[in-house]
DNA sequence: CGTCTTTGACCAGCGC
DNA sequence: GCGCTGGTCAAAGACG
């Protein structure tokens, strides 16, 4: 009995699948298409009176099974279809509430701006609604209020007073990090400069202004400056910015010149740099920015000014509560937001997370302040290793753009993951989205040569971000909000 | 012809 | 005060 039930059972099958392989042939009709199709045509298969099918199947009740068979098949392929309408209404609000999460997320950021702003740049507080950003080397202050709230302020996005405008420049913006203590070296510290500065408790910012002045008074330093060491083949490296070579020396202590450049996007742009290769390593060439920008920046430019004056922001902070000769720690008691050299936002108040800047050097210069961002070598590897994974030391050429970009512009795909992705920043956009979120995928070659070390950075570095991304109250109640409100609007068939 | 680079001169700050 | 050094100016030349 058994075996002539499943002698059955196999023959219905067998007969279900006969036929919609001669509905196929004889319809010339795709499965993968509509079920419906199908199901006509498989009808139509069986009505057909197809001879290589009535020789097997002229029993009514053979007949019979395969009707229910097909039917119960277009009610399986409807319910499958109910479901992927179902998914794709549920992917359609999870896009959009994420949307709307990335738009809460910039909107904590851009009402935090305002506030510290003003103490950023102050001659460019006009608010005329240009795209003008305010980058201030030297002038910011590092004596931000102490908050007992979970608010940060992040002072290197661009102030503006629309903030629904999708064109805002924001810099700096990668993720944000609280900051454990910076492996920053004081080398060459003149004097108490740098330990005059005091903590005021300052709330109002008018006050703070006030005080801001009168330490910069009290501070005989002059413009804070920024080194920048990239391995570069050709005689500067490509910025974004327009530059004019004004000046050359013979610098003391290097054969190399010294090149003097002054910013020529606007006549009035007090910007100057220059340039010199390194005198043990002439591969090595290093550009020192010293001054603000007062006209609108391209992207490329606003990446490299926003990294140089986040990196002056963060010798500010340094030097507030640094001893000369010591190495030391960043400003713990200070809430100063600044940018690595890989793009990365960091927070240098609250300890709780294990980030540090590399190859990061402060040294005063004739009384210039000058920090250092040594981008020879990778964060974790010396030089000499990273040489090994062709990729530690970014080298640049003269079309070498550095990839910070702003979202403005994100007429570049990857420019667009970077943003949206901050953590790919690293390795200055030299590593694509995927190598950085995904180890997994990093190319040949350099998985061959990579040590899990990079892999564990990367891994660390995404756990870090996570963390901290998550830990931030208003980024939560957003991603609370947009969960929420899938919850609510799932209704009864989608499945998460 | 306009723009940019080169290069010697000049100036200011700093240390002795 | 003097010398050294870094930084800037400006005339001359190069270049497109």
């Amino acid at each position: 009995m058994e075996a002539a039930s499943s002698l059955n059972m196999e023959k219905s099958m067998f007969s279900f699948f006969e036929v919609k392989e001669a509905a196929k042939m004889k319809n010339n009709i795709h499965l993968h298409g509509d079920q419906t199709l199908v199901s006509k045509a498989s009808s139509q298969a069986v009505n057909d009176g197809d001879p290589s099918l009535s020789n097997e199947e002229d029993d009514p009740a053979e007949d019979y099974k395969q009707d229910g068979l097909i039917s119960s098949a277009k009610a399986d392929m409807g319910q499958v279809r109910q479901e992927n309408q179902k998914l794709k209404h549920t992917l359609t609000r999870v896009l959009k509430d994420y949307k709307l999460s990335q738009m809460h997320f910039n909107d904590f950021f851009q009402q935090e701006v305002p506030k510290s702003s003003e103490c950023l740049a102050p001659d460019h507080q006009e608010g005329d609604g240009t795209e003008l950003i305010s980058l201030s080397l030297g002038t910011l202050s590092s004596h931000k209020p102490k908050r007992d709230g979970p608010k940060k302020v992040n002072c290197f996005s661009k102030s503006k007073e629309d903030s629904d405008d999708d064109q805002e420049l924001k810099l700096g913006l990668g993720c944000e990090f609280d900051l454990t203590p910076t492996r920053v070296v004081i080398n060459d510290l003149k004097k108490d400069e740098t330990t005059q500065i005091m903590e005021p408790p300052v709330n109002s910012l008018k006050t703070q202004r006030i005080e801001d002045n009168d330490l910069l008074d009290q501070i005989p330093l002059k413009k804070a400056r920024v080194s920048v060491k990239v391995i570069c083949d050709t005689q500067t490296m490509n910025d974004g910015c327009q530059w004019r070579k004004y000046g050359q020396k013979i610098a003391k202590g290097n054969p190399c010149p010294r090149a003097y450049y002054r910013c020529t996007m606007s006549p009035s742009c007090p910007v100057r740099k220059h340039v010199q290769r390194c005198a043990e390593d002439r591969s090595v060439l290093i550009t020192t920015y010293e001054g603000t920008h007062n006209h609108p920046l391209s992207v490329s430019a606003t990446a490299m000014a926003s990294t140089t004056s986040a990196a002056a922001s963060m010798l500010k902070s340094t030097s507030s509560t640094s001893q000369p000769g010591l190495t030391t720690t960043a400003a713990s008691s200070t809430a100063t937001t600044f940018s690595s050299p890989h793009g990365m936002t960091y927070n240098s108040r609250a300890p709780q997370y294990p980030f540090y800047l590399p190859n990061t050097t402060i040294s005063t210069y004739q009384s210039h302040p000058t920090i250092t961002l040594d981008l020879t070598s990778s964060p974790h590897f010396n030089r000499s290793t990273s040489s090994n994974f062709g990729m530690g030391a970014p080298r640049f050429s003269s079309s070498t753009c550095l990839n910070f970009s702003s979202p403005s512009s994100s007429t570049s795909s990857s420019i667009e993951s970077n943003y949206k992705n901050p953590i790919a920043f690293s390795y200055l956009g030299r590593q694509t989205l995927n190598e950085a979120v995904n180890p997994t995928s990093l190319n040949d070659s350099y998985k061959n040569n990579s040590s899990s070390a990079l892999q564990q950075h990367s891994a660390e570095t995404i756990a870090a971000a996570t963390k901290a991304l998550t830990s931030n109250p208003s980024f939560r109640s957003a991603l609370a909000a947009s969960i929420t409100s899938l919850v609510r609007n799932a209704g009864g068939g989608a499945r998460i």
